[in-house]
DNA sequence: CTCTGGATTAGCT
DNA sequence: GCTAATCCAGAGC
C-alpha cells in the first residue's frame, strides 16, 4: 500500500510523472492529513543546471544523492519550505521530486488552521502545501517508504490527462519539460513557467 | 567574512 | 501585472 523503494529506484522524470493521483500521508501525533499528489517536477543532476545537485555534494543537499525513497526538505525565500522526494535511477548520482501541489483529503480542518486560507488555497503551491501538512526542516531525511510521520500511498487512479510544461521559478534548463500535472484539477497552482 | 540571489507567496495596483 | 518580505546556502575573497 505504501510505495516501496523500488518506485523511486528510476528515472527522476518517471517518477515525477507516476507520482501523480498518489497520496501524501502527514500524521501528526493521531490526526492524518492527506491529500492527492497533483503537480509534481523532476529536478535530476549533473544534467539538469535548475537543480540544487548541478554542481555537485553540499551540506543542504547531500540527501539527493542519497538512498531513493527518502524525504529533501530545503528552506527558500526567507520563509518557506519545499518537499522533495530523491527518487533516480542506478546510474544517476542524484536527482529528486519536488512536490508543487496536492488535494487536501484528510484533515482539511487542521489545514485551514493552519494556513488560515480558503480550501483551494491550502496546498496549491510547494510552499503553501508544507505549511499546512507542517512540514519544516526537520523532516529532511526521513524514509518515506516506511509508515511514519510521513509517507506515500499507492492509489489507483484512472482516466488522468498527465500535461508536462516547463518548471516554475527558474531560470535556466526552461528546455526541458519536467513539470508536471493533472489536467482540470483545481487545485494546480496558478504558477505559470517563464517561458511556454 | 561578506555578498548575492533564490525550485515562493501575499498583497497591492 | 508587479514587488516586498525575509534569511539562509553557496560562492567569492
Amino acid at each position: 500500500m505504501i510505495l516501496d523503494r523500488s518506485f523511486y529506484g528510476r528515472d527522476t522524470v518517471i517518477v515525477a510523472k507516476e507520482l501523480l493521483g498518489k497520496i501524501l500521508v502527514r500524521r501528526i501525533n493521531d490526526k492524518l492529513l492527506s491529500g492527492i499528489i497533483v503537480e509534481t517536477e523532476a529536478y535530476r543532476s549533473s544534467d539538469d543546471p535548475a537543480s540544487h545537485s548541478y554542481k555537485g555534494i553540499t551540506n543542504r543537499n547531500k540527501v539527493m544523492f542519497e538512498e531513493v525513497g527518502y524525504s529533501y526538505v530545503y528552506f527558500t525565500y526567507g520563509n518557506y519550505y519545499c518537499l522533495n522526494i530523491v527518487a533516480k535511477d542506478k546510474n544517476s548520482d542524484a536527482g529528486a521530486v519536488l512536490i508543487r501541489a496536492i488535494e487536501p483529503l484528510e484533515g482539511i480542518d487542521i489545514m485551514k488552521e493552519n494556513r488560515n486560507k480558503d480550501l483551494y488555497e491550502l496546498t496549491n503551491g510547494p510552499g503553501k502545501l508544507t505549511k499546512a501538512l507542517m512540514i519544516d526542516k526537520r523532516l529532511n531525511g526521513l524514509d518515506l517508504t516506511k509508515e511514519g510521520i510521513l509517507y506515500v500511498r499507492d492509489n489507483n487512479i484512472n482516466n488522468i490527462e498527465i500535461i508536462s510544461t516547463p518548471r516554475i521559478g527558474i531560470k535556466t534548463a526552461l528546455d526541458k519539460y519536467w513539470r508536471f500535472y493533472i489536467n482540470g484539477n483545481r487545485f494546480v497552482s496558478k504558477a505559470k513557467p517563464k517561458s511556454i
